[in-house]
DNA sequence: AACTATTTATAAGA
DNA sequence: TTCTTATAAATAGTT
């Protein structure tokens, strides 16, 4: 509708491309309020042109920007995913110390039962020789259980958490008893072997 | 643009109405596609009719339908809201089942940190006795930990996870040391009051 | 940005 | 609905 008919494709010129943007923008938005208004519908149109700059127009509010109106596609695009991934990584970081503390914890747990089992053994080794009136006394009979010395290359044992059993982090190897030179030493435990990470990572995985 | 001059505002008669917005809603989308192609603009238009039935064309499949042509726009919105809504149940979910394991977890661990400080205690009694040749025997004088029984009000009692430690579960709520009748009975620990449930949520708050 | 010759959209009617 | 047609509006090219 204008002296000539013109093809519909694309404008190559800069110049003319940019006046019949501005020229064709004008009529479309003006043709979306005026169907809007007349036909009682809601309408919304969304025009972004090369140049990358933002124009709308809604007939309802709930269409209508928030403020955003003058920034650029590229820039709401990268604002929304900015948003989801600030989200997923709340989300994410959140999950991860609760991990990070459960494979820690059961470490510990782990370690604690060991000692514990070892400790036991022992009680009732010496209840025996107790009851039995200690007829006789021979240390190298006490068992003591694994004695494996791998467990510093655990990744958690450089973590410095205030818990109220750090005192294990320097426990010896072996564990000796029965001995009088042992009775002075306090908080030697046996030690285990790095229970294997799946044990967290299971939890993460359900 | 027709055989009369209208003027713009809202058609009370059902029919013209809809005729003129199928009329218009054409021109519109056509134009809408115009802009695109000649400009080399992304348009979006989006149209709801008073009937609640959505129209809409875009230049992208950005904005595109993807099988969502003909939904009302409750209807989208109601789906928009029950996926954000998904993803979050699905997060909380993970997160309730960690935090529940790692509160567990610490009860667990709390437990046997206290067996193994009785134990401990035991042990060295016994030691000393056993290396001062045992000049006198007095079990009573063995002293054990804490003796509550208000464990079994727990929550986390009944869960019936298959952990390698279950014995425990079915401890008594005292600890029997130094009697003949004793040396055959393994397991015995001793109990504990539940420690304050803070212990998890702190976790989860940090 | 304004002008204007034309094309296009569309109001009313069939 | 769709087609027709008279006419209003939009706009391509020009200034």
């Amino acid at each position: 509708m204008g002296k000539g008919k013109i093809e519909i494709k694309k404008i190559e010129n800069l110049n003319s491309k940019q006046v019949m943007f501005s020229k064709r923008r004008n009529g479309l938005l003006k043709k979306a309020k005026e169907l809007s208004i007349l036909c009682d519908a809601e309408v919304g149109v969304i025009i972004f042109s090369s140049i990358d700059k933002v124009y709308q127009w809604s007939s309802t509010t709930r269409l209508n920007a928030k403020g955003l109106d003058g920034l650029s596609f590229k820039e709401l695009q990268q604002l929304e995913h900015q948003l989801n991934e600030g989200i997923l990584s709340v989300k994410e970081q959140k999950e991860q110390i609760l991990l990070e503390q459960l494979k820690r914890s059961r470490l510990q747990e782990q370690n604690t039962i060991l000692e514990t089992e070892t400790l036991r053994n022992q009680v009732e080794e010496l209840q025996q020789r107790t009851s039995s009136n200690l007829l006789e006394f021979n240390p190298l009979r006490i068992r003591f259980s694994t004695t494996s010395s791998k467990a510093d290359d655990y990744d958690c044992a450089s973590e410095g958490e205030d818990d109220d059993n750090d005192e294990n982090d320097h426990s010896d190897t072996s564990l000796h008893l029965g001995l009088a030179s042992d009775v002075g030493r306090k908080r030697k435990v046996a030690k285990v072997e790095p229970i294997t990470n799946d044990s967290g990572s299971q939890v993460a995985s359900e």
